[in-house]
DNA sequence: CTCATATACAACCATTTGATTGTAGGTTAC
DNA sequence: GTAACCTACAATCAAATGGTTGTATATGAG
């Protein structure tokens, strides 16, 4: 069976890593500085395996990378990806604002379109 | 059973509810211009209550409210919301522009991401 | 070489999620 | 009033999540 690796599972991947508390902490630190695997994990209250899962989760949403140096795994945040879902979220505002523009076109005629077809 | 409603858990929805691309969809619809759940439901490719329930998701968000007219109720965006998880995401990347420099700074007057004392 | 450290990964379990169908209540149209 | 429509919500179920422990492997220190 085909699976598709379309667009949204890439955005789908980067929001629900953003939405857990640990992960936007463990963003904002090594956004900072680089910081290994297990120096991460000693802030945290949970096992080192369960810090180690939402390292991963990270890093397939290509949030962060890790770097190896000797035997530890130095993770690094990717601005890059942050990026991308800041201006996604910004498009979104901006579809309001373009709405908010047109708002007396769209009290002027008071017509449900229907647009058939993909989905 | 008391459940403590923490700032975090107010991000974690805001972001799950994103994680995923049917109720994005709803969230550029109705931004745009405010729909009745059964005229979004239209749109995809599964069952009204399934619909009602991304909608539920999102509401619990504060990514849209309803409001209810005759028999309907009508779904609009609340841009607020989209403007906080903008915000967060840009203060992020704010870290990563000034990690050279004072980031004691930065977290000071910033966005208590994270030494969440549980409240 | 030996030992402690750092990471990876599998197996397991409880809870949550995402979808379904079915039922019920409220509102509009006729 | 009756019928059709819109929404809400409960029950159910498979799959995914988030945590655990245990085991394996690789690297660096002595």
């Amino acid at each position: 069976m085909v699976v598709y690796e379309s667009v949204s599972d890439e955005t789908d991947r980067i929001f629900h890593a953003l939405a857990d508390a640990t992960r936007r902490d463990i963003v904002v630190r090594v956004v900072q500085r680089g910081q290994s695997v297990s120096t991460l994990a000693e802030r945290y209250a949970m096992s080192f395996a369960a810090v180690q899962k939402h390292v991963a989760v990270l890093e397939r949403a290509h949030l962060i990378v890790k770097e190896r140096r000797g035997r530890e795994q130095i993770v690094h945040g990717n601005p890059d990806t942050l990026r991308k879902a800041t201006v996604l979220l910004q498009h979104y505002e901006e579809l309001w604002r373009y709405r908010a523009q047109s708002i007396s076109d769209i009290l002027s005629e008071d017509v449900t379109v229907k647009q058939e077809g993909e989905s």
